[in-house]
DNA sequence: AGAAAATCACCCATTTTGAGGGACTCCGGC
DNA sequence: GCCGGAGTCCCTCAAAATGGGTGATTTTCT
């Protein structure tokens, strides 16, 4: 069978860090490092050369920080499997990082080892993340299990975030248009709100749609 | 240091599956089968005795699915962690799971040892995850890079998408509301809708927001 | 039996929305 | 230096949607 050598970039400021990871995946076999850098914008205008397969990439970093970076190098390569290593793992970076399309995302307390499982993990299609990432990852999917609404004003309210009309939410779940607005009337009341925008807003941030 | 065993529950119509795991598991020091179901009706009703650390959960069952077990046991005993094994990996199921209320979710073409790394795995704070469906669950974080829509269009988009008014997302966004109103026509002709309703409907089908 | 949930009704004023026009900047690529 | 896309703003119009108030009935579950 034909070696796959798997191309990798590091963007990563801590020198010690990166040459801590370059000297560790050079020194496997199938795993090669094209080229490291301690900013995205240098990584990104050697992109074409370097053709990465996979990219670890830092969060913070001296100018473009590495949400954009990620951003910017799924747009040029979108093939490119981007791997985040960093030391924080607060829930809206992870989020951010995901969206701008990182495929994997591991925090530095991870064993060294790791990464090279992450690596060729990445590359078979998984998604690597540390035990702490994944939770928050999966939690995210998990709805509050103590709302103060019922079960029928949950389904009219996720109606409603959705953009429908109340008589269109009236039509779908078959009742009257004076019935939904008495289960919107008693959501606000709920809520504490007097508007769309307001429970949709409280709704999500706890969660209950 | 005191002994942490833990208390294992499978819920499993398959009495091959269902017997190996059990004895897989039962085999392993610090690890028990408490009991073991073919359906969750039965699983439910024995939870208080049973108290299971972990539930390992089938989806198709007879009688009452693996979705709604999730959340019937979920809602009786919060802290039970629960992780899905079947050999259904299809979006819609697994993020039904995970919404009910799942903390990790395997498919069948597992290894046997990578079950008991699961449940360690979950029991330290994880979210143990086959590598397609971690890869299904980081992919739904990501928006299509092909969008018709501007960056401005997105941005007024989304904010629609919350439910505001067009004039609340013209305060927002520091622009007169005939300008929020002519982004939205834009939109509504690009995606080829009519409404709001439509156009978040389209937009989130094609991960545009 | 009592409480909570779900259903429907009617009043009123205001805001929002969708569709149709047109027009003016600013900026990047050719 | 010109073109086009993106972003901005303006006007009119009628229909639809929204929020608030008040009251009432039925169903469901405990």
């Amino acid at each position: 069978m034909a070696l796959q050598n798997i191309r990798i970039v590091i963007v990563e400021d801590d020198n010690l860090i990166r040459d801590g990871f370059a000297l560790l995946i050079n020194s496997t076999y199938g795993y090669t490092i094209v080229n490291a850098y301690n900013n995205c914008e240098d990584a990104i205008k050697h992109l074409p050369e370097d053709a990465p397969d996979v990219v670890l990439m830092d969060i913070e970093l001296p100018g473009m920080n590495g949400i954009e970076g990620i951003e910017k190098i799924k747009r040029l390569r979108p093939k490119t499997n981007i791997i985040v290593v960093t030391v924080y793992d607060n829930d809206s970076l992870v989020f951010q990082a995901l969206c701008a399309g990182a495929g994997g995302y591991l925090t530095k307390n991870m064993q060294p080892a790791r990464l090279l499982e992450a690596i060729k993990d990445i590359q078979e299609g998984g998604a690597p993340m540390s035990t702490n990432i994944a939770r928050m990852v999966v939690s995210s999917f998990q709805k509050n299990r103590n709302s103060p609404l019922t079960a029928r004003e949950t389904e009219v309210l996720e109606l409603l975030s959705k953009g429908k009309s109340y008589s269109t939410i009236a039509e779908e779940i078959f009742v009257d248009k004076e019935t939904v607005r008495t289960h919107i009337k008693n959501i606000y009341w709920k809520l504490e709100v007097h508007s769309k925008a307001e429970a949709i807003e409280k709704a999500l941030k706890h969660k209950l749609i």
